[in-house]
DNA sequence: GGACTATATTCGCCTTCGCGGATGTAGTCA
DNA sequence: TGACTACATCCGCGAAGGCGAATATAGTCC
């Protein structure tokens, strides 16, 4: 039980949402730089979250010099059989458009191999 | 966004994730004095969780008499899609399992047409 | 009406949790 | 090495939300 009420807490906040559904959107990796950029909030509210999601088993972070990745982790139980759902749910509301819309303006393109 | 928010904020509460497994678990109606009786916590706190699972559109309620039976209202959006997921994994939970043996030794088996 | 039962709501209290500025840490480049 | 960058963590604060006792409400039965 107390897995599982872990696993709905960890959604239960919008910052996280935002996180998980610009990632979802972007199919791919994101610096923590992106989504400051994509959501407009402190340095230090971005990498709490981050710290929450990762902890919680929704991503993953890969180090790339200064630059650190974030992606979703597909392969994790029990988030796997929510990812589709939250991907539907999450990439047709306003709020992540327009998240993904002000990641394109400001993303910081640094590429790391 | 801010309604998917809310839907994850209302299973982000053991109180309220026992009471869905318990009425899950039942397939059918319980009324108030069940679930108290199944779950050991005070009226008020189960009441005001039964008020919160009602508001968010996770259960329908029922008065005959002087009870009132609360169900799982299955055909909800967004709720619909959780559903199927949530039995699955509240189900096998030994803090449901053990609320639904309470529940069959101490319910109080009023039956109301 | 009055006593009784089942449930809802109110109330003050306390814990949890998110916030953002400040500070710490790790990696890079000269 | 020292300056710089990207990110993590710490800190005090305030808001949100859960708790259970007490009280209110609604229905039943005499």
């Amino acid at each position: 039980m107390n897995d599982i009420l872990l696993l709905y807490k960890s959604l239960a906040d919008e910052t996280r949402l935002r996180i998980l559904a610009l990632l979802l959107g972007e199919g791919g990796e994101l610096c923590v730089c992106d989504i400051i950029a994509a959501l407009k909030l402190p340095q230090s509210t971005i990498s709490r979250q981050l710290a929450i999601l990762k902890k919680t088993g929704w991503v993953n972070d890969r180090r790339c010099g200064l630059w650190i990745y974030y992606s979703v982790r597909e392969n994790a139980a029990p988030q796997r059989e929510l990812i589709p759902l939250l991907k539907k749910q999450l990439l047709k509301t306003s709020t992540s458009a327009d998240d993904r819309e002000t990641l394109a303006g400001f993303g910081c393109d640094n590429s790391c191999a």
